[in-house]
Formats: C-alpha cells, structure tokens, sequence
RNA sequence: GUGAUCGUAGCUCAGUUGGUUAGAGCGCCGCGUUGUGGUCGCGGAGGUCGGGGGUUCGAGUCCCCUCGGUCACCCCA
C-alpha cells in the first residue's frame, strides 16, 4: 500500500489466492475435460519468443505495435511475452512439423501492455484451442461448438454467437480497398475520432461504438457482398453446420477482430450479463497463409481464445459455476504435546484422507475454532483422556449439537472409522458453495 | 498513450467550516474455571491517514508533485 516501502503486484496484475484458485482449477479442468474429449492435446509452450514471432503475425495490429511487452536479455536476444496464443503455437508447429490434423490446447498467460480495466489486465489467462492442416469447414464448426458447449457447461446462458466470413486472402485485401474508398467519400459523415482510422485500418471503423458512425456504417459496403462464390458457399457450409448442432449464431458482417491474419470464418461469443465494455469472452478465427507467412509449408488453421478472467466476470453476472468450497476431511486437535497430531494427520493423509492440523500448541478451544474455520468435516481429537486409554475422538463438525455427533474409537481402528463415516453422503445444506468476491 | 474518479486499521467504511492521545462494523487474538467449534457476552492487538513537498500556530481534512486503485477511450480475452 505504501508505495515507498512496500511491494505490490505489478501494474495490471493481480494475484489469485484461495478459495478464489479452488475456482480456476475447476474452470480449467471444464475446459480441458471438454476438449481433450474432442482429440485436443495440451502444448505448454515459452511464456517468451523472439520478438519476431509475433511481429510476423500482426505487423498493423496494436497488440504487436503498442502492447507487446518486450525486452532485451543478457545475450542481446530481443524477446517479448506472449501477447496471443495463436502466434506461438503457429511456430511450435512449423518448429517441429508435427502430423496434421494437429489439433492442440493451451491455458496460459498472455501479456499485454496496456491500461488495465474492467476486464483487461496486462497479464490475463487464456484457454484456448489451435487445429492446423485443414480447410475442412466442418473443422471449423468443431472447433466453434468445442468453444460454445464448453461456455454453455459453466451455465452461462446469456450469451451470443457472432459469425462473419472474411472470405480469402484475396476477398479480405478487395473488400478494405472498397470500404476505404467508400469511407473516403463519407468522411465527413463519420465521427471525427473515427477519421484517422480509414486510412491506416479502414475494418477498424466497422466496430466504432459512435454513434454517427453507426449510423452511417448501416449503408456502407458488407463484406457479405464482397465473397468470392467459393468463400460464400464455404461460409454457408459452417453457418449450416452450426445449425445442424443447434448452435444458435448471428451473422455479423462488422465482426473483423483484431489480429489480420484472419481469413475466412471469424467468430466471437460475447456476454450480454457485462455491461463492460469488454464483453467478449471467446473469440477466433481461421487463419490459412499464416503458418506459411511463418516460413511453414502452406497451412491451414483455425482456433480461438477464451480469457479466464472475463468468463469468470461473466459466471458472476449470470450467477453461475460457484464451486464447492473443498475442506479436508479430518482435522486433528492435539491437546497434549502436539506430537500426536503430527504423527497422526501424516498416517491419516498416507492413507489418502486430506488432514490439517493447529500448530503453536494452542488451547481446545482455540483449536476447534481452527478446525470449523478449515471446513473440515470431521475433528479428530486427541486429549490426554485419550492418549492414556489409546482412543481418540471424533467429532462430526457438521452434525450440530446431536447426541450421535461425536463417538471415541480405539486409536488402531481410526482409519477404518474414518473411511467408513467418509464415505457416507453428507446432507446437501451443509455443503459450502463459494462465488469470487464481488468487488 | 488520453481522460475522469478515488486512495483512512487485514476487509468495508465514518471522520463536522483544518484544532487536543484517528473511530465503527466485520475479521483476528484472548477470556467466559474443570477437555469442544459454529450463537452470545467481555477484553485486546492492529493505522508513518498511499508517498514526498508546501501553506498554516496547527492538516486525515487546503495546494502541488508522485505512486497506485477503479472506470472509459484506443484496442482486445
């Protein structure tokens, strides 16, 4: 907090503690489950390329030109973190020429060096899938529906589907030449923040938020009219498919997203629960020519990106994916020397049942405190009552103040005890459920 | 990078027109006699009022700078 003397988390980071974690490795184990189901395999790839990587990949994109946090290390290589997933799988691929269809996942952090806000962090976390060698539409329908049916698992309903085709390589260069030309002779129709866009990035005014510029955009040339008949039926295909797995889409002729290496399907599901202005929580595209803009053989792929941190902003929202709050099973109350709950939590925790403890010898009372706060369902108690009879106690710290709350059993007979009050169900209202913290 | 707004105990916040040893709730610690938590009661610890400079007899309260949080723009997960 004191600025002068004390540290804290770098500017746009954060960290995540428990209980808060307990609901992130659930988040990523839905998603992993949902698309290992699918053939997806786990790449860990370097938080950190050559600068170049990325480069590569954007060179007009803001995220490469104003938000790649880069450095120089001790041997002069000029590195910068990963600002996006897609580039770094992309050079994984052409690196080791794996067989295709080469269909991979990640979660891991991405870095980017902007102004944080609601929603954006320079370090966020993103789970995200790559499927590379194939123009096949309907891999581009998988890899859309892996997406949908994982948001849809954590409950999310307000949701949306975004569609658009960019056509080819081609499509894509003919249709911002005709959108700037237009935009030209309507620039004074536009809204002046706008202006300066059309020359450099003409797509860019397709997502303006102004209003005068929205209003004028509802005439402004489609890239729907502009695909190549081969693009616009491949399109049609994917919207069919999308169909076909009552996947609900909206065709969006203004969605264009950021990164250009786009071509063909783009898409982005977005949450109508936040009224941030960062709504989308999935987002991605098909991106044939990059692999071999990256010195690959010509490759086709496609993929998305999904942010941990706005999925979760967005469960809030809705209300949904709280996770239960897992305590361990036993907690051990030592009142005699402590040697007891250090031998016994050990023995407990070999044998496969989670056990805690309090340390600094503290009193019963205190203990107990300990052991109600940890969540724990059991206290094992161990007194010099027992320590002289070779028994130990064990209290249900569920079961209220009942008469059957609480039995004493004979030391060597514990873990059987245990494993059997264990393994029967506990009642649903004493289970703990936990969102994140609003704030 | 631009703009707005905020910055008092671990957390959420009060702090009169600048005036003596800075408060509350929650949380935390201890106690309520003989070994039992979750309720209740009593007590306690904990704050260089983000940091630095200035105005003043005197500043948490005014001014400047700076760091940080939040939100928006740009752009994006």
């Amino acid at each position: 907090m004191a600025s002068g003397t004390t540290f804290r988390a770098p500017v746009g980071t954060r960290d995540v503690l428990p209980p808060e974690t307990a609901r992130w490795e659930a988040l990523i184990a839905r998603f992993a489950g949902a698309v290992e189901r699918a053939g997806y395999g786990l790449v860990q790839s370097p938080m950190f390329e050559d600068i170049g990587v990325f480069q590569r990949v954007g060179e007009g994109t803001d995220v490469v030109r104003k938000e790649m946090y880069d450095f120089t290390d001790k041997g002069d290589r000029h590195l910068a973190l990963r600002p996006e997933g897609t580039a770094s799988i992309v050079r994984a691929f052409v690196e080791h020429r794996p067989l295709t269809p080469w269909k991979v996942f990640y979660a891991a952090p991405s870095f980017r060096y902007e102004r944080p806000q609601a929603g954006r962090f320079r370090q966020h976390h993103q789970l995200g899938v790559e499927a590379l060698g194939s123009p096949d539409p309907d891999l581009d329908v998988e890899v859309i529906a892996v997406g949908w049916d994982y948001l849809a698992s954590l409950g999310l309903r307000d949701v949306r589907l975004l569609v658009n085709s960019m056509g080819t390589r081609q499509d894509r260069l003919d249709y911002t030449e005709h959108l700037r030309r237009w935009l030209q002779e309507h620039l004074d129709a536009l809204d002046p923040a706008d202006r300066d866009k059309v020359a450099e990035h003409p797509l860019r005014v397709l997502d303006s938020k102004r209003a005068a510029t929205r209003a004028l955009l509802a005439d402004a040339p489609s890239i729907a009219d502009s695909l190549s008949p081969e693009a616009s039926d491949r399109f049609d295909r994917v919207v069919g498919g999308l169909d076909a797995l009552e996947i609900p889409c909206e065709r969006t002729a203004t969605l264009v997203r950021g990164l250009d290496y786009y071509t063909h399907t783009t898409f982005e599901i977005v949450s109508d629960a936040l009224d941030a202005a960062q709504s989308t929580v999935l987002g991605g595209g098909r991106y044939d020519g990059l692999v071999a803009e990256m010195g690959g053989p010509d490759t086709p792929g496609i993929g998305f990106g999904s942010g941990i941190e706005r999925v979760l902003l967005a469960c809030d929202a809705e209300g949904v994916f709280a996770t239960e709050e897992r305590g361990v099973d036993a907690f051990v109350v030592d009142t005699t020397d402590g040697r007891a709950a250090r031998d016994l939590t050990t023995a407990l925790r070999r044998a496969g049942i989670a056990a805690d403890r309090a340390f600094d010898g503290r009193s019963m009372r205190a203990q107990m405190k300990v052991a109600d706060r940890s969540g724990a369902r059991l206290a094992v108690i161990v007194g010099p009552d027992e320590l002289a009879a070779g028994t130990l106690t064990v209290r249900d710290l569920r079961a209220g103040d009942s008469e059957n709350a609480q039995r004493t059993v004979p030391s060597d007979e514990i873990l059987a005890h245990l494993a059997d009050v264990l393994a029967s169900p506990r009642s649903p209202d004493n289970d703990r459920t936990r969102m994140s913290e609003p704030e």
